[in-house]
DNA sequence: ATACAATTGTGACCAAAGTCACTGTATAAT
DNA sequence: ATTATACAGTGACTTTGGTCACAATTGTAT
């Protein structure tokens, strides 16, 4: 599918023709890091396919993971860092193999005023991840780890759009900044309630759950 | 001090004109609700002196502080939520009296796109919070209880701008989502180590915290 | 087929934090 | 001055989650 098709619900024509007439796809690999904690943020991805996952990395160098970026999306972190060239907060990695739109952050000031499609889309965004944001504060400060694995669990499975989520318990300890064995005992528990299957490096989640 | 001057330094004088001549000041006292979660939000504050608390209530009622809003600063929050006629996540208490500027919610989309300082505020504001909840999240990830109770005291005591914090342990516990007992323990573990002294409902922080 | 490495399962133990129950203690109300 | 009330201190116990040690299992490489 072609730029013009992909986004033109999102965009304005002009700013569409824009895009595709100044910014460069960027491709990258399953696992790729597109960017590192501390580093300035030089571009604002837009995704054309594949996912993102976007988390958050402590002194210690422990992960905590944030949330997804999906196809047609944008990172909100990227438009506020890039504003004022800080560096960014966050680790980005790819997910899947990803395809995306690069468009550097000197547009972005000018296009805010001068597209009101894009100043929507922004603003959507950001609205968007600091729903996500406080969702994890919720879980964080409110919920108990067996709820929120199966919330991981859950999103994790959308995110790949399949039952069978590909994983193993030390990475899912990893981005839930947890412990392997404790992951490993909830999930055996959740298998003898009946709400998923566990196998090597593979996770079937049931109806049940 | 008259608006032209508190803002002189953040708003273009088009902007400050507009300011002056339409949108007209509030005043809430300590404790008020200036927002209930789940509250379509009508109004951007732009605070004028005072304090606003900003706060997570999950559905239990349980409540998380998040961050504090300072004068000639606004909430993040709002923006975002306001551009789409959102119900808000969040609560906003008036920590002390406050006196604020309700700017309306429909000039917010026009004002980014004529007024680039009102956009760089907007970005700005919206960056210092992500970053705050960025913050928020790793304490609550990483971070043992009483690592979070210092940090705590010290926000309190920079907000409040004294020392001497007016607050019960009781409160503390509400607002850090913990229990009254486990922050009195903290605290009297923290006087023992002579951070601070304890009185009934006062805490005085001292140099070595 | 055998050896090796990565993954998972589990028991024992520990630390952090929440809960329960009860005792003091300071302040406010009458 | 006496009572009532909100606040603070504390011991005992429970739950949750993290750590350690090691066994069992599965998959991979030679």
């Amino acid at each position: 599918m072609n730029l013009a098709e992909k986004f033109k619900n999102i965009f304005e024509p002009e700013l569409l023709q824009l895009i595709e007439s100044s910014v460069s796809i960027s491709t990258v690999r399953e696992g790729d890091v597109i960017l590192e904690a501390g580093q300035i943020v030089r571009i604002i991805p837009l995704l054309l396919n594949g996912i993102l996952k976007i988390a958050r990395i402590d002194d210690s160098g422990k992960e905590l993971l944030l949330y997804y970026v999906h196809s047609n999306e944008s990172c909100a972190m990227t438009f506020t860092c890039c504003m004022q060239q800080y560096p960014s907060e966050i680790r980005a990695v790819a997910e899947t193999d990803v395809e995306f739109l690069a468009i550097p952050i000197g547009v972005m000031d000018e296009w805010l005023s001068r597209f009101p499609t894009w100043k929507s889309f922004v603003m959507r965004t950001i609205r968007n991840r600091l729903d996500e944001l406080l969702d994890t504060i919720d879980q964080l400060a409110f919920q108990k780890l067996d709820e929120r694995l199966v919330r991981y669990l859950k999103e994790k499975s959308r995110a790949a759009g399949s039952s069978l989520l590909n994983i193993s318990h030390e990475e899912i300890a990893t981005e839930m900044a947890s412990s392997r064995e404790v992951i490993s005992r909830l999930l055996k528990k959740l298998e003898n309630d009946k709400k998923l299957l566990l196998y090597r490096n593979q996770i079937r989640l049931l109806k049940e759950l």
